[in-house]
DNA sequence: GGCTAAGCGAGACGGTACGTCTAGTCTTCTT
DNA sequence: AAGAAGACTAGACGTACCGTCTCGCTTAGCC
């Protein structure tokens, strides 16, 4: 058993899992997820240096970030609003997540850039593929930046969430499609810009 | 005396103010507000509810939350990156701050509301000055929704710094005003949305 | 409430006695004091340094330490016994006590001076008397020295526990009052030693 | 090797000896004990049932228990001193374990009795010599109860020990011998007790 | 000009989480 | 097959913080 056991690890994560849904991260106790665990808190801190870093590991290794794959709704417009609701549904999970840990994360760059890196959904091929479709239907789809709409998307979620407010609800979701993703989209295919 | 003394009400929120930006949201005590500030913690829970209300007071009344105003540079492009640069400057200070409270944000709507109200750039005149300065310029700036324009390039800061993280560099500026924000005003210019 | 609750502190160190009576020093943990006493850890903590030192100032404060009275049995043979019973009575009750707190008192002989200044029966008129009522008798009681008889007998009755162990009985008491100090108070009263 | 090996227990039992008299009972720990002797902790409890044990161990087979023996002084008043002084010398050696163990010998009567076998001078031969000696020169030592001679010696010692605590001084001694063991020895001598 | 009401500084209090430490058990690998 | 290495459970320890409460003191406003 000399290494640390990968059983117990795994059971602190998964204890740490279900407490965090159960009572969100700041009502959630070490003792509670050791207790839940049936594991010591030493066991615990041998392998974390304290609470925010078991949180965030659980949301790199068993936290289900990816956003669900759009589905083709048979035009472009349909396609980039379903982008964005997926994106709700994605960034509203982890909305509590960071924000629960986000005054660790400011003073702690080390676990901030952690978690970033498990952040965006690394996963663009569902964005490609819609911009793909897109172009097969003649739609103006043509040489758009794949990682930038999805950031750009991503962005509009986030700035909702953070300045207005969960939840987000249709109008949003049509608002962001065709005011500002199928604007771009077609500007972008009509005057591409050079990509960086 | 009877009346809560605003003299002390006032050194409360500077020492608030002090001690945020010396340790941050959740190093500073309540404790130690009060030794700073010369002031019994009763004086504290007397007037707010608690740290977060305290805080969120602090950025309302005493943190100037607006961005400067954007300066004429000559072309829309200029002008749009010179706004990317001032939301940049802005949310910069704001980032740490709503950082540190979030995680009490996120159970406590109602401050997350009060915290909501004051966080956005009211001001959307430099926004609307910016616009109809294009315009004049022959520009295709008209017809650009005013508060939709700011709300994306305030979108675009504040998803770059949660995935991301500071500093907000210039290569960032200018690729957010080059490659979505002219699009974008230009898309709308061209063929304009039914305003919502 | 400023100066530390007099109320309070009388809570915890009657809890702290109940549980030490009924757990033992090395079985009891200061949050069973705590939750017992309806107090905080806190609370004792700014009193006390550690559990050996609140245990000391049990012992000092809220212990009775003293012995019972010898009564007077109608011989100084008889009153030496009860004597050496008294003594047992009294070192079986602190016995378990120093013994728990011993290992402390060994590295901490600040602690050990503040235990034994409350250790003697300070109360050495009973002994007096004893001599006393057996000079009346025209016992050989003469001239013995007070203190040091109650240091022979007070030592051969934690020598017995220590060394033997509880618990002390008749046989021990006799043979101690008959053998040792008798012999000795006679000693003392033929050929007196000069007092030192 | 299959028997339990004896070099590794003498390791442990060195090791434990010189831990224990660097750091005292109860700042010293098995894991240190373990690390010195280059064991493992298991091989440790395979032999001893806990710490207690392996320190009671110690005791009685590694630690030199036996008071030197009181050397001639040419009288028997000298022989009583210098018999307190060899017990002074050697329960200073024990008084800092028996402390540190003590309380776990409270609550485990068994170890209790185990240490107390190996506690006493088993070796009365040295204070039977030196009545011996005083019957030869004339004085008046005939009939003394070697054991209870010895006993009362170490009581006043340990109770000393106890109640006033290290060092042992000259003063002391001297006050032992001459006003309590010598009118004893005397007294005994008159009018001998009864041997029980 | 006293009286009352309330704010105030000070700081103890209950509660609770944190992270550290130790004792004693158990497992795996080495020799 | 015994031993070294060291991870494991259990749980006590002492610290820090939050938000509440109680003291006296001082001040303001009203009779």
């Amino acid at each position: 058993m000399a290494p640390l056991d990968p059983v117990r690890e795994r059971a602190i994560l998964d204890a740490t899992l279900e407490l965090l849904s159960e009572m969100g991260y700041d009502r959630m106790s070490v003792d509670q997820i050791a207790k839940r665990a049936r594991a010591s808190k030493a066991t615990i801190y041998r392998r974390w240096a304290g609470k925010p870093e078991l949180v965030v590991d659980v949301i790199c290794n068993r936290f289900d970030m990816d956003a669900p794959r759009p589905r083709d709704t048979g035009s472009l417009r349909g396609d980039l609003a379903e982008l964005v609701r997926c994106l709700c549904e994605t960034a509203e999970r982890k909305h509590t997540l960071i924000m629960g840990l986000s005054s660790t994360l400011v003073s702690n760059q080390e676990l901030a850039r952690a978690l970033r890196a498990h952040l965006p959904s690394r996963d663009l091929s569902g964005v490609e593929a819609l911009l793909v479709r897109g172009e097969n239907r003649g739609e103006p789809a043509r040489r758009a930046d794949t990682a930038r709409l999805a950031a750009v998307a991503e962005a509009l979620v986030w700035h909702r969430l953070i300045f207005v407010g969960p939840p987000l609800d249709d109008a949003f979701v049509v608002e962001a499609a065709d005011d500002v993703l199928f604007p771009l989209v077609r500007a972008w295919a009509e005057r591409p810009v050079e990509q960086s």
